[in-house]
DNA sequence: CTGACTGCAAATAGTTTGCATGACG
DNA sequence: CGTCATGCAAACTATTTGCAGTCAG
C-alpha cells in the first residue's frame, strides 16, 4: 500500500469504519491508478488479486470514500462516472481526450474571483465547481486525422 | 412555437431531417423549459399534449440535437443526465444548487487563456469544456440550516 | 462477542435496439 | 411512393437493495 492509501486507511479508522481486506484493495486500486477509474474498471483490476469480490463492494466502498470526500466524480462526456483520488491540498482539474479517454490533470485555474462574484450576484453560497476541457489528445490527433 | 424552437425547427429540415409532430413538441418542452430538463421530464411534459408519444422517441431526438450541437448535456452532480437548450451565441455554464436541483445559467467566466495555456502544454486539441459550481441557493440556505 | 461488512441474487432505473406500421416531403 | 420516424416490447447496462453468513475490532 503507498503513501496515499494509507493516509486514508487511518481516516477510515478515525471515523469509525472499519478497514477491511476488500477496501485496501479497492483503495490501493484508486490510489495507484492515475487514470481515472469506473467502478467497472476498479471491480477487474481488483479482481486480479482478490478474486471473489463483488462489484457490489466496488459501489458500496465508492460511495463511502464519496462522502468522505476522499475520491471525486468524473464526467467523461459520455454514459458513465468514473472516479479519481482526490489529494487534499491539490484542487485539480481534468482534460479528457474524447476518443481515447485519458485524463490529464491541471490545477494551473484560478476560479475564486469568478465564484465571488457568482456568489454575491445569485446569493448561492457555493461549496465546489467541477470543470472539464474536451479535446483530443496528441496521440489522437495524429493517429485519426 | 417560439422563436428559437422555430429557427431550429428550420435547421433540422436544412440537414434532411424531417420535421415531425413528435419533434416540434420535444422541441417546444427543451425550448420553453427554463430549467434542465431529464430526458424524464420532457417526456411528462410532453405527453400532457401528446399523449402516445414514446419515451424512445425523446430519446432519439435528444440524441440528434446533441449530435447537431442544439442542446448541450448538464451533470448535475447526481445519477442522470439533463439537457438544456444551447443558444447559439450564448456560451453558458451552470451553477446548480445541490438541494433543490434549480439550475442558474452564467456566462461570465472567461477560460480562453487558460484554455490556451493548458493547449500549448498539452498538445491537446481542446474543443469544448464544462464548468458547473455547485452550491445551495438562497431559498435553500433559509429552508435548511 | 457484536455490529458493521461482504457477497450473492434479485430488483430497479436509465438507455438502447429490432421490427412492423405510419407519415413527411 | 420511398424513406425516414415512430411506438411497442424486449434487451441491456449501470446501480441499488434485501438478506444471511462472516469478520474486524
Amino acid at each position: 500500500m503507498n503513501f496515499t492509501a494509507k493516509k486514508i486507511a487511518v481516516l477510515l479508522r478515525q471515523r469509525g469504519y472499519k478497514l477491511t481486506p476488500q477496501r485496501r484493495v479497492i483503495l490501493d486500486a484508486i490510489a495507484d491508478g492515475h487514470d481515472h477509474l469506473t467502478p467497472a474498471a476498479i471491480y477487474e483490476k481488483v479482481k486480479r488479486e482478490h478474486s471473489n469480490i463483488g462489484l457490489v463492494t466496488i459501489y458500496r466502498t465508492i460511495g463511502l470514500l464519496t462522502e468522505l470526500g476522499l475520491i471525486c466524480e468524473v464526467h467523461s462526456g459520455g454514459n458513465c462516472r468514473s472516479y479519481l483520488l482526490r489529494r487534499p491540498s491539490e484542487h485539480h482539474h481534468h482534460l479528457i481526450c474524447s476518443d481515447c479517454g485519458t485524463v490529464v490533470d491541471f490545477t494551473s485555474c484560478d476560479l475564486s474571483e469568478v465564484e465571488q462574484k457568482l456568489s454575491d450576484d445569485t446569493g448561492f453560497d457555493i461549496n465546489g465547481h467541477l470543470l472539464e476541457f474536451l479535446g483530443r489528445c496528441r496521440s489522437c490527433q495524429t493517429t485519426t486525422p
